[in-house]
DNA sequence: ATAGAAAGTGACAGATGTGTCATTTTTATA
DNA sequence: TATAAAAATGACACATCTGTCACTTTCTAT
């Protein structure tokens, strides 16, 4: 009965996420996004009313999908596998976590949905911190992590680590393998 | 015999670096820039022809202030007192670093002037990571870092250091040690 | 006091973006 | 094959930004 559609909500998600990290948010326009979809420009504002309806409604998708995985940290019991899994996790989906960390300073104007979604990402955003402050809690408890470093440092220090350029062309497994090392140890040597 | 002005190029710089921070490359305009000085748009084309070369020629400005700053870094004859140094430059200037780093993926058009700022701003980024790699050579000569780290990594550790949030309002003081703490000896306790 | 240089202005034309909506196109099914 | 629901379009009115430039304002040296 209904003409096919021209492009999924998928296809629209992944243009969103490009072009956001590309441009910014505020390069980002409905007329860019309906060009690379090959689409006229009223036919996205069927579904969206405006750019930070579609902007936030795309996050929360990118935000529920990445807590869902992140979820699968409970399956380990130690705090290096929890660690390991984390770290594994976040060097995949690296451009998703500079999306959801730009989510945090989006202008938020008074549109009635986007409003609502920003509330929802908030909720998200704490879900996830807690997620991980159980991680870091549950190394303190099991001895691994030192107590004294603020638990949002230690937080802090992992999430930062994968934006890390790798200007010098690093091979990825060395790379991977010295951050988790500087994690654990840190930089300087041990006095014998 | 010329009339007075109305902002200096100082002011002008300042307000670029705010707006920059606060909307981003492609969220800056000649118009908000214009009615935030009080002044007209016109004005502004007095001095800058267009977007590119206004902020091209700004973060020239600012770098270089900064890597004469960093030169100081060579009154310390002590790897520990030079990352001292550093690190307590970065977090005086923290929204400066952020600027710098932006510079890096601001789109390049085919004007003369932006051009020939683009490659200088390329030297000077040189220019500061070779006194940062001699740092770091030196760190590793005087038995400190451990060789086994590729010099990129060091230093970028240490500059993703000052961008974490400190959402729960760790005291600076604090915050500042914990994070020298954890460069130099990461985040895992030894094991006796 | 006044000439003229530097500084500033505002209006114009053109580009790009926004939000709306009457109209057209597609397509499964009755 | 006719129908009607869903999808897509394109044009309209309005807003914002860009570059330009003839013109006005300010101010100092003479």
């Amino acid at each position: 009965m209904a003409r096919q559609k021209k492009f999924t909500t998928d296809e629209l998600f992944q243009m969103t996420r490009r072009l956001l990290l590309d441009h910014g948010y505020e390069g980002f326009s409905f007329s860019v996004l309906a060009t690379r979809l090959d689409v006229s420009r009223g036919t996205i504002y069927k579904y969206f009313e405006n750019k930070e309806d579609l902007v936030t409604e795309y996050m929360l998708y990118e935000m529920n999908k990445y807590l869902e995985e992140l979820k699968g940290i409970h399956q380990y019991e130690l705090f290096e596998d929890q660690l390991d899994f984390l770290l594994d996790l976040m060097f995949r989906d690296q451009e998703l976590l500079q999306v959801i960390e730009m989510g945090q300073k989006i202008p938020i104007q008074e549109s009635d949905r986007a409003k609502l979604n920003h509330e929802k990402i908030e909720t998200l955003h704490i879900d996830m911190y807690q997620n991980l402050a159980d991680m870091i809690k549950l190394g303190k408890e099991q001895g691994k992590v030192r107590e004294e470093i603020p638990d949002s440092l230690v937080l802090g220090f992992i999430f930062q680590s994968i934006t890390i350029p790798n200007h010098f062309g690093v091979p990825p497994h060395e790379w991977v393998r010295s951050i988790k090392d500087v994690i654990r140890h840190g930089m300087f040597k041990e006095l014998n």
